[in-house]
DNA sequence: TTGTAATTAATGTATAAACATTTAATTTTG
DNA sequence: CAAAATTAAATGTTTATACATTAATTACAA
């Protein structure tokens, strides 16, 4: 489905215009998507970009700040976030003994089940998209670097 | 800046996950981009979005479901939007007489004027896009409903 | 027709987001 | 070194979102 039939807009101003509110369109249909997959299993998609980051970090602590400087949208509040995970048991947190500010979080082994419980699913999702192709996929990341780096 | 550097992520897992990942950070990037323009003239990006589908009405009357069907983010409440646009008086609302349940929405022209104003803004921020180029922009909206259609 | 289902919009409510402010710790500067 | 500036995280608060429910009207089927 294309997207001027997604939203019912017959013609668009310009080819950037049509880009712009494709893209947010097909983010906030991705964003759906995954909360979708992610909601059975109690946690948020923000609360599981935090997890995700935090995996990444292979048992080593990461920061508050740092986390929000990987999270995909910066604007929300990762202490928050962290807050809930703590709720959760999924984390743990403690002092920074070199900067008594920071705050080291960790991934807790239940954490990383989670993830890895989740992930499965995911794959599956994955699968539907690789019908695309590689090539095509490459293409549309370098597009979107692209695309970002012509407004920054 | 490559989607790997924004996010501060060195590698992933494949294309597929990367390409999911890259959407969803340049939908993000592009609302919020597009709020700090909108921000200042008093309204927020989803009420604009609701001008703007009525703008698209052409003086016609459009009711609230079919807002919602014509919406970006399809779960966001066009009801309680509309209210807002109401008590800043950018649009009228009347019971819909074929139909009494529904309710007809009209852009006012305080409405319009602000779109307009808006657009203006909106124009810039499009030609900076527009260095990417038109066959680069058609090639991008191709792969965005491609990959669409490959998840739905 | 008449009761049942479906549709349209509004509302209720719990949670989350956005953004500013605060608190505590560290760094810098005079 | 002490005061000012900066940084890290948490908190306060207003508004928005997500989702369920409700209320009114219309469509449909027995």
């Amino acid at each position: 489905m294309s997207i001027s039939d997604e939203i019912k807009q017959s013609s668009f101003k310009n080819e950037e215009t049509k880009a712009v509110i494709n893209l947010i369109f097909t983010g906030n249909f991705l964003v759906q998507r995954q909360q979708a997959f992610i909601k059975p299993f109690g946690i948020t998609m923000q609360q599981f970009n935090v997890l995700r980051i935090l995996q990444g970090q292979k048992g080593q602590a990461i920061s508050v700040l740092s986390i929000t400087e990987r999270m995909l949208d910066k604007m929300s509040n990762a202490s928050r976030l962290v807050d809930k995970l703590f709720a959760k048991k999924l984390v743990s947190r403690v002092q920074c003994k070199k900067d008594r500010r920071a705050v080291d979080v960790y991934i807790l082994p239940a954490g990383s089940a989670l993830i890895a419980q989740i992930e499965v699913h995911l794959d599956e999702f994955g699968k539907q998209i690789s019908q695309l192709g590689e090539e095509n996929l490459k293409q549309l990341n370098e597009l979107l670097d692209q695309f970002r780096a012509s407004i920054s």
